[in-house]
This record gives C-alpha cells, structure tokens and sequence, in this order.
DNA sequence: CGGACCGTTGACTCTTGTCAAAGCCAGTGG
DNA sequence: CCACTGGCTTTGACAAGAGTCAACGGTCCG
C-alpha cells in the first residue's frame, strides 16, 4: 500500500530545545522513534490522547475536517515542534505527515504526572501552547481578513523566517507540503494557491524550481504584498 | 452626547490596578474592579502586559488590526474569561468592550511569580490557554472553510451553547455587540452578515427582537447549517 | 510505454464584497 | 410634543475575487 520512499539521510542538527527538563526527565527525551510515510497519520481527530510527539524530521500537517471531506489545516509542525499537547482525553484534530518525517512518543501519562507536581515543567507547558496560540491567531487574521494574494505572500514570509535551511541558501525555501495542503491551512483552492504563486514569479518576486523549491528574490516586497 | 464615543484607543487613561500581595493571590481571586465603556479599549496590541483580567460583566472583544484598518476579532471574552494571558512581555491583540463592561485587573508579575513555584498555578494556566487554543482553531475552520451561512449558524449555535441566560429563556440568544463585529470575527461584511440573519429569519430558524435578541426556533436545523 | 498523481492554465460561475440609499431607534433640543 | 440628528441595520443593484469545471503537461515509477 505506502510504497517504500527513499528516506532523507541529509537531517542535520535537531534543535535540542526541549520543554521538558533533562535533569529530571524520567525518559522523556527518550521516547521511542516513530517513522511517518507521507500522507500517513499520527493520529486522528478522537483517537485517545495517549502520547506526545516531538517531530524530529519532516513536516506534520494538523488538521480538521468537515463531514463533508472539506478541510482546515490550523498548523505545520515542524522539526523541534511538539503535537498533541492539551488538556483534552481525546485528539482534536488529525495529524498527517505531509512529506516522509520522523517523530519521538512521549507518554501523556507520565508527562502530566510530572507536570503536576513541577511548576517549571507546566510552565514550560503553558509557553508552549501559548505559542501555538498565538500562531493560530495569526493564521486566522491572515484567513479571516487577507487576499488570496496576501496569504500565499504572508505563508511565504512566515516559512522564510523560520529558515529551515540554516544559514545557507537563506532565500531558498522549501516546500514541502503539496498545493492542497497549502490551500487547506489557507482556504484557498489549489488552482487559486497555483495562479497566486505564478503571479508572484511574473512580477520577479519570487522564482520556483520543480515546483517545490521557492527562491525569494525580493524579500521586502514579499513582505510588503503580506498585508502587515 | 456623554455616549459611548470616549474611546479610541484612550489606553492613556488605563488605571493602574493594585497589586495585592502575591502570597495572598491564589492566582485568580483578587483585584480592582475596573468600569469599561462600551467602544472603550481595556488594552492595545504593543501595550506593556503589567495585568491579566478577568470579565465580571458584559463582553470584551479581542482583535488585531491590519495597517489598513482591516480587523479580525480572535474571541469574544465573557464574564469568567480571562483576557491578557501569555508569555510574551506586551500585549499582541487589542482588547475592546462591545457594551458596557466590568473587568477585574490582576497583577501579570505577581501571577507569574506565584505560578513559578505553584504547579496547580501553572497547570490552571495551561489548561485556561489550551481552552483559549481550542477556540481560537474552532474559529479558524468556520472561517477557513465555512460558507456565510454556516459561519453566521455556527456563530449563533456557539453562543446559543454557552447560555449565558441561565435556565430561563433557554433559547434566547443575546447579541451584546454590533453586526461589525461579527462580521470581523467571521471574515465578512456587516451586509452580509445582516442578509444571512434576514435568510435565517424567512427561514423560521430564528426571530430576531430589536437586532439584538436572537429566539433560536429550531436549535437541530440551526445545527445542521452550522456545518459540523 | 503507460498510468497515477500533481500542478498549471483557461473559461466560466457564483458567492460575497462594494457602493448607495433608506429605515429604525434613541437621544436631544426647539 | 415632535422634528432633527447620529449611529447602526437592512435592503438593493452591481462588481469582483475566488471557486468550479475541464483540459493539458510534467514527473515519477512500475
């Protein structure tokens, strides 16, 4: 069924940025290892909330559907991101590899046992989400008020921030997610993220090689077309 | 003439909360109870946050604002709500009363300190912003993916679940804001939302009394526009 | 080579936005 | 008491941005 991807050998350094304390972690950091083939889910909306995941290579997409199939990516997880945090029994939304990734298990239970009695463990839990939020609010600006023009440009600016690709190639940004899911986290259509992207290579503001591989050749204008 | 019009942005004028000692602060039970003029702002995006409030009464708005005065509400605040939380030194929305309100202001350092070595603290943190996050992607769904209809139902249903009524008038929704802001919460346009409520009403699944008070009809149907 | 999948492009449709005018209600002042 | 004013909502006519449907093209792989 998941033909056999050849894998990405070339990771490098994972952020070792954890939020929970290698003093006394009680094999958190240690969880197991978890490959994810593209398109393959972590978990779903309503599985039980058994385990955390740290991604340590790929791209996680977290999504919610509609009964009638149609659907909202509220976030990527990227490499050092952790998914499935929350107070709820169950997940509230899906996780989907969008490309080949990597993640480590974390068992809830014990994450909550200890969070429970160490404040600078629930804090670090409340930076955290706190985080989440507020990148979720800014995707519902970009969603709720924005130009089909204006959310590809402030999704291009936001993976080029993240610079992914280290200090190398810093205007190169890597797409590694398809137009639908592009779509979906902004609720464009496919064909729209497509004219949207040509239109940004016309005007020379950015150029894409295979499709996947954007250059940015004018950082500030690309900031500018972003809407604030 | 002494109407409701103080306020643009008049956070000049924010009284200074006391500051009841953090050792007696459980984290959320004390602090000054502060008047909010309908239109009034509690808080600006970029304002320093010295405080966390809590709504006594009436409804705060939380938004943030494109350069161009495009606006996107992230949540609506009812009494029990708790605006301000976070990690980040300043405010990152704006915080503005739809109708007269009262709010109680606390003391973002004392929380803090005391949540740094109370883990029940911390944890009732994470757990309010979780809940925060929650929302906040709830909302991004309607207005990434939902037609007018279904996000003006599910706006509707969402507050016809909160009954902020009580027992009695079970089926009465009250509208303390303007149709501007729903719209901005929604992603639309004041007429659009003022057509779908007119739909809805032609449609027997709602009566409106004054513009402002909703009698929710048929609560399945309303559900079932709602989209899921 | 052929098929599956994805992305691009074009023609056309339609939901929603824009612009404009009228209605409604509350508060005010003659 | 009633006309006037201002803020908000409703309604209508029209425009436009994005969606839909369809065809084509490129790439990967068996």
């Amino acid at each position: 069924m998941f033909s056999e991807t050849v894998a990405h050998r070339d990771h490098g350094k994972l952020p070792v940025a954890s939020i929970f304390p290698a003093s006394q972690n009680k094999g958190f950091e240690r969880g197991s290892l978890r490959r994810v083939e593209a398109r393959e889910h972590v978990f779903c909306e309503g599985d039980p909330r058994t385990h955390v995941f740290r991604v340590e290579d790929g791209v996680i997409a977290l999504s919610k559907l509609l009964s009638d199939g149609r659907r909202q990516i509220i976030d990527f997880a990227y490499p050092g991101d952790y998914i499935g945090l929350g107070v709820l029994p169950d997940h509230v939304f899906d996780a989907q590899a969008t490309c080949s990734a990597k993640i480590r298990c974390l068992s809830t239970t014990a994450l909550e046992h200890e969070a429970a009695s160490d404040a600078s463990l629930a804090l670090k839990l409340y930076k955290a989400v706190s985080a989440e939020l507020v990148a979720a609010r800014s995707l519902l600006v970009s969603v709720g008020q924005k130009t089909a023009m204006e959310r590809v440009a402030a999704f291009l600016v936001n993976l080029h921030a993240r610079n992914v690709n280290g200090d190398t190639e810093r205007d190169v940004v890597k797409l590694p997610m398809r137009r639908s899911d592009i779509g979906d986290m902004l609720g464009l259509t496919i064909e729209t993220v497509s004219r949207t992207i040509t239109k940004l290579r016309t005007m020379h503001v950015i150029d894409v090689i295979n499709g996947t591989e954007v250059h940015v050749l004018r950082t500030e204008r690309l900031k500018e077309l972003a809407g604030e």
